[in-house]
DNA sequence: ACATTGACCTGGGAGC
DNA sequence: TGCTCCCAGGTCAATG
């Protein structure tokens, strides 16, 4: 479900609600996510108070006194708050209760969601060690992606779409970026011109930008914290239009697979 | 080291 | 109506 964009607009609703919040209680329903939920979960956080709630890639990451609660919500998972009161519905695996009427409900139909703790310092923890830089901090530029890109075949989208390169790129901004820079997806990573770079580091982050003001994109069933959907999805210009006309040249736009995704393009646009 | 593929899961829609 | 097949916003592990 959730790209950088998705993630960043459910951070953005949480924290007013859960900084400082104090955790009442926890109940795993289902513990078997992409991995096992901690057994000890309620243990290590009941009467801990979160300081800061923050994002690094597509992991939300929740800072107590004692290490850090990292959530990831994989392709379908979603975090509401909501009441006890609420009835629960399906995929509803778990809660997080701060009172009686704020429950963080985790909600993962697909269960490829991740729900882990570290005492560690965030920066040694495995799953976040390799990842590469920020879309939008200063060292995702033109000269960081020709470093990374030097000598590699791989096409230009799996390039982007590679969480060791640059993180919170999914399927759908990826395309949505390399139609906004012109750059044909199937280029391989390596043959692209410095000019080129330029326009895509620009390009990945006027999307992301302008979907995190959108409140993210919602396909299906996208929600944020609050529960209300995200528009960002009436500004894709490619992203499940093919076979549609091109926005700026009205040539249709054209369906193809790479490493599995599906990525959709202007022929006549993207060189 | 890099590129490719399979795996993890459920639900919804298309087609028969 | 019901079955089968394919598709979906992610990403790690295993394989060449």
């Amino acid at each position: 479900m959730p790209e950088l964009p998705e993630v960043e607009t459910i951070k953005h609703g949480l924290k007013p609600h859960l900084e400082r919040a104090v955790v009442q209680d926890v109940i795993v329903r289902r513990a078997t996510l992409r991995w096992p939920i901690p057994d000890n979960l309620k243990d290590l956080l009941v009467n801990q108070c979160i300081l800061d709630i923050s994002r690094r890639g597509k992991y939300l990451l929740f800072k107590f006194i004692t290490g850090t609660l990292l959530i990831h919500l994989g392709m379908s998972g979603r975090l509401q708050l909501v009441s006890t009161r609420q009835p629960l519905k399906p995929h509803d695996h778990v809660d997080f209760i701060f009172s009686s009427d704020k429950v963080l409900r985790y909600n993962d139909p697909r269960r490829f969601g991740a729900i882990l703790w570290t005492h560690a310092p965030i920066e040694d923890f495995p799953l976040l060690k390799s990842l590469g830089v920020e879309p939008l901090d200063h060292e995702f530029t033109a000269d960081y992606l020709k470093q990374k890109a030097c000598n590699r075949h791989a096409d230009i989208k799996s390039f982007i779409m590679n969480s060791h390169v640059v993180v919170g790129v999914g399927n759908i901004y990826a395309a949505e970026a390399l139609f906004l820079a012109k750059i044909h997806p199937l280029t391989p990573a390596g043959h692209l011109s410095h000019d080129q770079l330029i326009t895509l580091v620009d390009a990945v982050q006027k999307t992301l930008q302008a979907a995190i003001r959108a409140g993210g994109t919602t396909l299906k069933d996208f929600v944020n914290s609050q529960g209300t959907p995200g528009y960002f999805s009436q500004q894709l210009n490619v992203y499940g239009r093919e076979q549609l006309p091109c926005v700026q040249c009205g040539s249709l736009l054209l369906k193809i697979k790479q490493a599995q995704r599906t990525t959709v393009f202007c022929q006549q646009c993207q060189i």
